[in-house]
This record gives C-alpha cells, sequence and structure tokens, in this order.
DNA sequence: CTGTTAGCGCTTTCAC
DNA sequence: GTGAAAGCGCTAACAG
C-alpha cells in the first residue's frame, strides 16, 4: 500500500528515526544523509501519515478560522487567502463559524481547540477586537494570529491595513471633489476598524476646515439595511448633505436605495463612498467610489506568520500592515 | 492528561475492545454493558482521539467541499449548511477550491483525497456536472455526495432542487402580470441549472401561447458582466422586451444597471426576474422578484447523506429534492 | 457477547 | 551524527 517511512528508511540505507529527523527539519543530520534521504523520498513519492504524526507529536497540522461576520464575500476572500497559504505547508484549514455575543463563546473555543488538537487559530473582527476572548487564548497557550487587531501589540501575530489613513485620504478625495456637506455612515461599534475610519473622516474635515454636522452622522453596523435606516433618516434632516461617505459598501448600497426610493439620483443629487470594494461596490448603479484592502493576501500572511511560528521561522516572518488603494468610481461627482 | 480509551475500560469494568465498540455504535454489545460504559464516557469526559482512530482505521473524519464557483454567497450558505451538518457528528469539513478547466483537474483531486485520506466529498457545480470526473472518483472508490446533478442516479446521494418548476411559475407569475415580450438570459452552459431554468422558462411561454423570439435569449454565464452585456445587447433590438428573466440575480443586477444607464427604469420601462435570492437581490432597487432555493438546507443534507452512508445508515437519510419558493419583489410590474 | 494480542506510522527517549 | 526500542490511542483479527 502507502509508502511509509519504513521503505524509505530502507531504500536510503539509514534508520527511520533518521528519516524522520530529515523530513521534519531537525538539526543534526549531516547533509550527505539529508541528501540521500530526501531522494528516496522524492523517489518512492513518500508522504508522512498525518494521523500517524498527529497521534505522535499531539499535533494536527490543522489551522482553524474563527469568524462571526455577516459579509459573506469578506469571508470568502479570507479563506480563499489562507486556503493559498496553506498550500504545500502540510497545514490544513477548518472553518469555525462562532457567535461572539454568546457567553460560552470562550470554553466553546477552548474545547474546540483541545477537542480536535487546533494548532492555531485565525481570528477576525469582531472576534479579534475582544479582549478578554484573545486574553483566554493566550492563558490556555493557544497560538493564533489576528485579521485588522483593535491594539497593535508587537508580541503578537496580526496583520493590520491603514484603515485610518484610508479613510483619511478618502475623505479628503471627496472634498477635493468640492464638497463640503459630507454625511458620515459609522460601523459596527465593536469592530475598531469601525472607529479608525470614522476618526479619519474627523480628522480630514477638520483638517480642511469643515464643522461635523452630527445630523449627518449616524450609526450603522455594516448591514444594508444599517445603511438604508441611516439613509432614510438623513434625507429627513432639514438641509441634507451633498456626499455620504458609508463606512462600508453594504451600507452605502443602502443608502443609493434610500435615496433612490426618495426620488434622489445618485450621483447628480448625492454623492456616494463606501469602503471595501465588495462585489455590490460595482454591480449597483452608478458604481461605488470605495477602498479596496487586500483582504485575501492579509489573510494568507495571517496564516503565514502563523505556520512560520510553528516551523521555527517566526524571523521571517512577521506581522505587518498592508496598504489599502483608493477606488473612485461613479457614485462620487464634483459639485 | 487527556482521558483515553484505558482510563474508560477500568472505570466500567471492561475490556477495552468493548468500549471501542460501544463508541463505534457496532452491534453485539449487551444493553448493560452499553450503559455502564457510556455512563463512564461521560463521567470521564472521553473524546476519542481523532488521530489514533485515523491512524488505525484509514479514515480522517474529515469532509472536503469541492467548489469552483464564483458566487461567494452561495459558497458562504453552502459552508454554512455542511457545517451545521457535521457537528456534533465527529466529522470536520476541509474546503477545497478546484478548476473545473485544468486538465489535472481528476488527478488533483485523487491526490488531495488520498493524500489526506478525506472520506467524502462534497461536489457543487460545475464539477457536479462533469460525468468523466464523477466517474473518476468511482472509479477509485471515492465516496461522494452532489449538489445540484445533472442526471439523478438513483444509486448516488445528491440533493437536487426544483429547477424546471421554479423557472416555470416563475415565467408565468410574469406572464400573470401580463408581459408577453419576455426575454431570457442563460446561465452558464456546463450548469445543468442552466438548462432547467431555460426549459422552465421555454415551456412555460409555449404553454401560454407565447412565441419564442431569440433575439431576447442570450447567453450568459452567472457572472454580472455576463448580464450587463446581455442587457446592452438586447436594448439595441429593434423591439425591447417588456420583461426579462435572468437565470441568476448577478445577471439580473447586470441587465438592471445596463437599463438603468441607458436610462430606463425599472420596473416602469422594464420588468425584471433574477433566481438564487442572493444578496445582491435585495440590495439594489428596485429589490428583484427571484426564486429561493434552500441552499443551506441542502447542503446541509448532502453532508448528512454522506454521513449516514460512513456510519451504516444510508437507510435513514436519503438523496432528496428541495423544493423552491418564489419571492415576488419590485422589479416585476404588471402591464 | 466479550476479551487478548498485535500493530497502524510515526516521534520520543536514550543510548552510542 | 545516528540508531534501537518503546509506545502514542486506537481498532482489526481472532479467540473464546
Amino acid at each position: 500500500m502507502a509508502v511509509t517511512i519504513k521503505d524509505v528508511s530502507k531504500d536510503a540505507v539509514v534508520s527511520i528515526k533518521t528519516v524522520s529527523r530529515v523530513i521534519n527539519n531537525e538539526a543534526n543530520v549531516a547533509e550527505a544523509t539529508k541528501k540521500k534521504v530526501l531522494a528516496s523520498v522524492k523517489k518512492l513519492g513518500f508522504k508522512p501519515n498525518k494521523s500517524a504524526q498527529s497521534l505522535r507529536s499531539k499535533k494536527s497540522y490543522m489551522l482553524a478560522l474563527l469568524y462571526d461576520n455577516p459579509n459573506k464575500s469578506y469571508l470568502a476572500d479570507v479563506q480563499s487567502g489562507i486556503f493559498n497559504a496553506c498550500k504545500n505547508t502540510g497545514y490544513n484549514l477548518v472553518i469555525q463559524e462562532c457567535d461572539y455575543k454568546s457567553n460560552k463563546l470562550k470554553t466553546d473555543i477552548i474545547k474546540f481547540v483541545e477537542d480536535f488538537k487546533i494548532d492555531g487559530l485565525i481570528v477576525t473582527p469582531p472576534l479579534s477586537d475582544m479582549e478578554d476572548f484573545l486574553k483566554e487564548l493566550e492563558d490556555h497557550q493557544v497560538d493564533y494570529s489576528i485579521i485588522a487587531p483593535s491594539t497593535m501589540n508587537p508580541e503578537s501575530l496580526y496583520v493590520s491595513s491603514n484603515d485610518y489613513e484610508a479613510a483619511y485620504a478618502l475623505t479628503s478625495e471627496i472634498i477635493k471633489h468640492g464638497h463640503k456637506d459630507i454625511g458620515f455612515i459609522k460601523g459596527h461599534p465593536k469592530h475598531s476598524a469601525s472607529h479608525m475610519r470614522f476618526n479619519g473622516y474627523l480628522d480630514a474635515i477638520k483638517n480642511h476646515g469643515i464643522k461635523r454636522n452630527d445630523q449627518w452622522i449616524k450609526q450603522g453596523n455594516f448591514s444594508f439595511k444599517s445603511g438604508f435606516d441611516a439613509g432614510v433618516d438623513i434625507f429627513h434632516s432639514a438641509k441634507i448633505p451633498t456626499a455620504i461617505f458609508a463606512s462600508n459598501d453594504s451600507m452605502a448600497a443602502g443608502i443609493m436605495k434610500s435615496a433612490q426610493m426618495k426620488g434622489m439620483q445618485v450621483p447628480q443629487d448625492l454623492s456616494l463612498a463606501g469602503f471595501d470594494d465588495s462585489p455590490i461596490a460595482h454591480q449597483i448603479w452608478p458604481a461605488l467610489t470605495t477602498v479596496k484592502q487586500p483582504v485575501e493576501k492579509m489573510a494568507a500572511h495571517a496564516a503565514k506568520i502563523l505556520i512560520a511560528r510553528f516551523d521555527g521561522l517566526a524571523e521571517k516572518t512577521k506581522s505587518k500592515e498592508f496598504k489599502s488603494e483608493l477606488i473612485v468610481r461613479e457614485s462620487l461627482k464634483s459639485l
């Protein structure tokens, strides 16, 4: 049947243990021996048996993605990124849906990790913003890497994006188009990204000498509906802004819908900007001006730094901030 | 450390083999013994070690989802369904992205299954429509269950939906609203669903005495862009239909965009219907009349029939057809 | 119906 | 640098 470590050891005329050393990249193997073994491995097409490795070493070679995020396209991108990073590393991805509001969250996840002997977790917002949850992971010695952390602890493994700068840049762009009356829809309050984006907006208008108008600043939660509701709300104001910046594309689409239902035209009567460059951003008309994050790359990197740590290569792959890209489309018009 | 089968056998005062029998639901264990063992299992909080089970039994307790589908929301729903079905079964889900056009597809998947000792595959369109691929799986004795098969082989494991009937019903609904000039955008030619939906449309108009007009029937591929292009194309015709039925929501959204860019209003100037009830269907304005399939439930069932087969309960959980639901929204207007 | 014995394929321990 | 032996936790094969 399948070729085992024994076959390799026979073929290479070394002990089983030596083969084991080679395939695990351990030190103390003569270069010549290593070459010989590697040749046999290749020749016989040897693949270490995962179950046997797991059984002995108490590792599972499985990473788990933890998420509680309604945005399907974000999830798909994250997954895809991790998936690519895992390729040819021997690690595999398991998906774990969570409920960040559950009071059993912490124990559930610890149980999950222990039951399946998950080697490491990749944590996405809003779970990544829950200090006590992360603390619990540390207390149980669970390795994890964070996508979009609220605080960038140099000790921890994370990938972040420059949400503040991007929001600042996008707001400046809107201002450059001649807008002074710019509304803002905040994202889910539990996501740190929401605050970074809001602060970027606030600082940008301030630095351009524009006073904030709280009538045009609404709380959303990243959902289409919350954007729609915020739009309805804003359009009831005595004075309506000439542009609205929503913290994500779904909410921007919601605003667009509420505007169109009111008989307003985008961008003639209202300019609009979103964030994320989700599929919806260009599947509506007019297409949304937005900010694109390299979500797939970020997720891939989050997996890579975890794997690097497991393989003792932590020095080579480190936490990192990724840059976003401004995408100007038809929903933004000069006044 | 962790409690093992030995601890249970001691606690219950039986042999370890008996414990093994109980946890694997094997026959030939006296009811009383079983109870005793189960009590110990519970008391000690025993969880069989997956790696050891795998090593011995050559099973991995992993199902893999095979997909090559650009629709992220569909993917997320499928995943979520399988995920729920796996809960508390001891099985886990691994995701595997494929390229249905690759000529290495067959060997790649076989290799993947063998390397990871995947117990069973859940196959989605368009992979599920590739006869030779499925044949290859059978030749290699790989168990699989199909979501949306092209042919419903009573021997195979599958979940299907009544696409034909749903398309027929939706077309009839459009006709009921007074439309006679109804365009149709076909889906990806490799997906059997495309043909079922098209046939439903064709039979419905025919049975209502409407002649098909091939100027209004365009080939799409389920993407937003293909819908947009088809729209542009149709709106060049000398006579424009009063309604268009697109084989999915993304394409319907594409048509809406092309209509709006032409200055047409939906539904005043053009009624529109889609299929799938993707998020986009109600994130555009006007919201799309469409057909909702219970994708999550279907995916869950696909996983369940696989697991049932593994656990020797094939009789209890069988292949099944699910019913879709017509959702009438603002994009459809009476003439 | 139940138990004993072997051993899955690998890593760990400890010897050389 | 390298190897021999032990054994991870479980199930298969065979007795009884």
